[in-house]
DNA sequence: AAGTCGGGGTG
DNA sequence: CACCCAGACTT
């Protein structure tokens, strides 16, 4: 025993005297400067799965209050296994990125089903056998929850590790180096705090926008800002055009209750409840767009106004329209009749799962139907 | 390699 | 308003 550590640790001796600096400066930096984020006071991988689910393209500030909720309502992976897919979007309603809930529903009964309620261990077996972790993620749950040393590269370690060694590259060709960068840099010793410190670094001082530079404890080797201006560093794919969908969204009232449709099970906001939605046809009035999708099906059509929502790549007009419906309840068109759906009253509409722009929808119903409360 | 997929924070 | 965010998956 005294044998053996009397010798150098084989890592801190064989890696280059800048890397072993680079380390410390920023377990260092994390000591002092770390935040106090409730996924990193536990070990318990499931805790922490859901927490980089949840992180996934979304910020911490936002994601602190759906975690708490989250753990609260499904404390361990039987109970996400145990669950109904509705009452797991139900929890994450709000949150964007529906296929993250899904993905965790389905991976859940995966790791009972198949795993014997264990979580794999490895970074490879994770990203391989669960759906929704990829390489980034798998690094971050294997290092977190497992202390393997394990690389990340989320936004925030792509950004740092960019600037620090100035990587210029096409995105496509950065990605190779920036992993790799993050493969070596990885403390061995602290694989856990290295990557949490490396994400707090990006998301508290080498922000996006105006890096504060002088708070930086790498801001001697940093090459980014030795160029002059680190936000040149790494480069980003350029961003998608916005495109526009216009459509009208039917509030069709029967004895009191009010059709609800839930969207396919793949694309935008896949498996949540809406009011029945219609794309605009031609240039024309929203009356004219209800009729051929609805035939003579309703009667009484009154325009409330309408709703407009920003999603990353898509602008969503909806004209709101409600009406009166005259045929018999089974008799829904092609389109609507091959969904799920079903009849509710005001009060009952906040059980389902609904997307952001729904709720807007809810609001001016609210505000046109005075009478009945949406609460 | 390029598209798709939400909603909110921030300068 | 434009840009960005603890990315993964499909085509």
């Amino acid at each position: 025993m005294g044998y053996s550590s009397a010798k150098p640790s084989l890592n801190n001796c064989s890696e280059p005297e800048q890397v072993v600096r680079l380390r410390a400066q920023l377990l260092e930096w994390y000591g002092r400067m770390g935040r106090d984020l409730p996924w990193r006071r536990t070990r318990d991988p499931y805790a922490i799965w859901i927490s980089e689910i949840m992180l996934q393209q979304t910020q911490v500030k936002t994601v602190l209050p759906y975690y708490q909720r989250w753990l609260a309502a499904l404390p361990t992976v039987a109970a996400l296994a145990a669950a109904e897919l509705e009452a797991v979007l139900k929890l994450w309603e709000g949150l964007g990125y529906y296929t993250r809930a899904r993905n965790l529903h389905k991976a859940a009964q995966v790791i009972v089903k198949e795993h014997g309620g264990v979580f794999p261990e490895t970074a490879q077996q994770l990203q391989q056998a669960l759906p929704g972790i990829g390489r980034s993620t798998a690094g971050a749950i294997a290092s977190s929850a497992f202390g393997r040393c394990e690389a990340i590269l989320d936004a925030n370690a792509r950004r740092v590790l960019g600037r620090l060694f100035a990587v210029g590259d096409p995105p496509a060709r950065a990605e190779a180096k920036l992993w790799e960068i993050s493969q070596r840099l990885v403390d061995p010793q602290a694989p856990h705090n290295f990557n949490q410190a490396l994400m707090d670094l990006g998301a508290t001082v080498c922000t996006a926008r105006s890096p504060l530079c002088l708070l930086c404890p790498w801001q001697v080797d940093c090459l980014g800002r030795r160029s002059g201006d680190p936000t040149h560093f790494p480069v980003r794919p350029a961003r998608a055009v916005r495109s526009e969908i216009a459509g009208v969204s039917v509030a069709i009232e029967c004895q009191g209750k009010f059709l609800l449709v839930r969207r396919p099970e793949r694309g935008l906001l896949a498996g949540l409840w809406e009011f029945p939605f219609v794309e605009s046809v031609g240039g024309g009035e929203p009356e004219e767009t209800v009729r051929v999708a609805f035939g003579n099906r309703l009667e009484s059509l009154e325009r409330l106004g309408q709703v407009e929502h920003e999603f990353t790549h898509r602008h969503l007009t909806a004209q709101v329209l409600r009406a009166q419906w005259i045929a018999a309840p089974a008799a829904l068109p092609k389109v609507f009749d091959c969904r799920e759906h079903t009849w509710q009253p005001p009060e009952c509409w906040l059980k389902f799962p609904m997307p952001g722009y729904v709720h807007k929808i809810c609001k001016l119903l609210k505000e046109a139907l005075p009478k009945v409360s949406v609460d």
